[in-house]
Formats: C-alpha cells, sequence, structure tokens
DNA sequence: TAATTAATTAAATTAGCCTTCGATTTCGGT
DNA sequence: ACCGAAATCGAAGGCTAATTTAATTAATTA
C-alpha cells in the first residue's frame, strides 16, 4: 500500500476517527463506530493504529504543534505588543481553520489522555498560554493596554472565545477565517485597550 | 429519610454525580465510580435516581432554568443596549458562579442527553443566545456598537468567552464573581463600542 | 508465476457497563 | 418494642467495549 489517492489508510482511519470524536465525544466514541464509517470490521483498523488512544493522541499532539509553530513565528516579529497579540490571534484562527475538526477535538476530548500523555499536553498548553499572556503583560507595561484587568482574566477569556470557534464556525459561511481572524482580534484587542 | 443535615441523599447524589462528570465527563463516568464517591453500591443509586442520565437531565435543566430567569429580570430593565448587555453578562456569571460544576457539566455534557431531551435543550440555549443577539443588535442599531462587526460572530464570543469560565476560574481566588462579571462586560462591551 | 507484504476478517478474550430484583438492614416515630 | 418507610446490598442479566489471535484474501514486487 502507498499513499494512494490523496489519504493513506491509516491517515482516512484518523480523518474519521476525528469527525467521529468531535461528533459523540471520546468516550462515547467505539471502535465499532469508528470501523462502521469506514465500511470495515473492528479488528481490521488495529493493522492501522496501535490503539484507541494513539489516535487521540496523533490528533492532539498534531494540533499542539501547528499552535506552537504559528505562535513562534509571530513572536519573531519585532512589533508592538498591540499587533502582536492580534498576529498571535490570527495565527491560531488560521491553525484551526486549516482542520475544524481536529481543532475541537484537541479542545474538548484532550482530558481522555492518559499518562504521561495527559501531563505532557497540559505542560505544552501552559506554556502557549503563558506565552500569550506575556504579549498582554507587555502591553500593559507599554501602556498599550488597561492596567486594571485582571492578566488571567484577559487570556483566559481571550483562549475561550479563540477555542471555542471550531464548534459554531460554518467553513460554507460567507466570513472567511482571515476575515474572521480579524474581526476576532479587533473584538479582543480593544476590549484590552486604554479608553 | 427528610432533608436532613444540609442535603437530601438524592441531592448527595446529584451533586457528586456533577463533580464526577466534570472531572472525567459523562460517558467515562461509570454509576460505579459514583457510588464509591458516596460510599454505597451501585445498585443503592437507584433508590435515589431513575437512570444515570435523569441525572444528566436535572443537571442541565436546572441550569437553564437559572440562565433564563436572570436574563429574564435583565430584559425588564429600561436601560441602553450597552447596560443591557453588562447586566446580561453579570447575570450569567452569577448565575454560574452559584454552581461552577453543575455549569460545567452543562456546558461540556448535554450532549450526552438522548432525545427528545436533547432538543428541548438545544432550543432553549437557541433561545436565550438569539435573546442576547437581539441587545447586541439594539445596540448597533442606536449607533452604541459598531455596526462592521459580524452579529453571529460577536454573540458567539461572548458565549465562548462567558461559558468557559467554570474551567479555569478558581473560587478561592481574589478576584470575586461579582468583580470578575464586571471585568468581563467591560472587556467584551468594550470590544463592541464604536471607536 | 512465485514470493512477499498489506489488508481484512471471524472468533474469542477479557473486562466493564447500566440496570433490575428480592432480600435485608437502618431508623425515626408511636 | 414494634411498624413502615427509606436505604442499602449481593447477585445476576444482558449488553457492549477494546483488543488479540490465527487464518484468509488482495495487492505488489521480483
Amino acid at each position: 500500500m502507498e499513499a494512494v489517492g490523496n489519504l493513506s489508510r491509516k491517515e482516512q482511519v484518523i480523518r474519521s476517527a476525528a469527525e467521529l470524536f468531535r461528533e459523540k465525544g471520546y468516550a462515547a466514541s467505539s471502535m465499532r463506530d469508528l470501523a462502521q464509517k469506514l465500511g470495515i470490521e473492528a479488528a481490521s483498523l488495529y493493522s492501522h493504529i496501535k490503539s484507541k488512544e494513539e489516535i487521540l493522541q496523533l490528533l492532539c499532539f498534531d494540533m499542539a504543534s501547528e499552535f506552537r509553530k504559528s505562535l513562534a513565528e509571530v513572536e519573531k516579529k519585532n512589533v508592538t505588543a498591540s499587533e502582536k497579540l492580534r498576529l498571535g490571534i490570527i495565527g491560531h484562527i488560521q491553525v484551526m481553520a486549516k482542520d475544524l475538526t481536529a481543532s475541537a477535538v484537541f479542545m474538548n476530548e484532550h482530558r481522555h489522555l492518559s499518562q504521561p500523555y495527559l501531563r505532557d499536553f497540559l505542560l505544552l498548553r501552559i506554556n502557549y498560554i503563558n506565552r500569550f499572556k506575556a504579549i498582554i503583560e507587555e502591553g500593559a507595561r507599554m501602556g498599550e493596554f488597561k492596567d486594571t484587568i485582571d492578566k488571567k482574566l484577559a487570556v483566559m477569556t481571550l483562549f475561550s472565545s479563540l477555542n471555542w470557534m471550531p464548534m459554531w464556525y460554518d467553513p460554507a459561511s460567507k466570513i472567511v477565517p482571515t476575515e474572521l481572524g480579524h474581526q476576532l482580534a479587533d473584538m479582543l484587542v480593544n476590549g484590552l485597550k486604554k479608553n
């Protein structure tokens, strides 16, 4: 078997699993459900993946890697904190938009990872959040943002807004991801700005 | 048995279940887990509740009812759209703060309701969202808010921010729910305002 | 064509699940 | 001390779960 058509069989399995996990949740999704989606028997899945959880691991850590790449690019730039925040938000949205299904799984199902994967995942996540928090703190120091606002509250509100996007955004909608990113950045960054 | 101490046995069951569902998710929580939390056998639970799902129903619809009550109060007031939105946000936060555990379950686990409960739940929810959307549209009409912003985007961003609060807010924190509501309302309403 | 590899399957394993049932214990009120 | 209701339990029924194993078919390579 080679990478026929577009997707290898393994990739097909993972993609179908992502859809299933998003719809029903990881714990409520059975390997039989998944097999049925692909028109094969549950046992056949195990030629392509090691376990149900391996699928979840691949989905979660691949998304995490994309997010980190995007943020690293933004951090390099030499711009104001407001602008850096804007770019970070737009980047985050674009990464999600590339795979809304995996994004939804990443966000809602990561807790079903077993140790030590769960711990690793949460460490990546807290690191990502803290880097956004650092940008907000810089903005406050530089006088761009109000300093009356609690920084943890600000960054958590930001991520809440971003992370729920895959739940309601319709890729067939008139508003394209880039435009969505800009509007979101407008709302969220302006909410932080002075005056 | 009467309403001894503070909580009836049934209320204890429901409260413990809420904690369990929040931690592990509904599908991954077993009735044995729940029984163990209470120091009894799984079979004993069925003297207090009809089924596992009944617990979820009670949690979800009780929260829904609280949210609706809060919003109805706000809608009565004769104030600007901005102020109405602020009050709506603060009310929503306060309802959640009264029971963070149930709020988290309400938000993340409602999809495991079976029909027709799921349908009813979603109808309540869309109604609630639309009433917030109406406030935002009023604000745009009255010139309080930018009209460049997509209304669906605005209201979804709002709810995303609000609904994730139970996931990160620490009730032992210095910032009290009322203050939290005010700060959140500041960030989110200012993000919508003109200029 | 023959050999090798990939993909699939049926069947079995092991384990857990929710729920029901009948019997038993607990306990406040009389 | 006794009654009745509430609470609990042990055992079992009936399912469904993830995964392993051994055997079979399909596809590719040489």
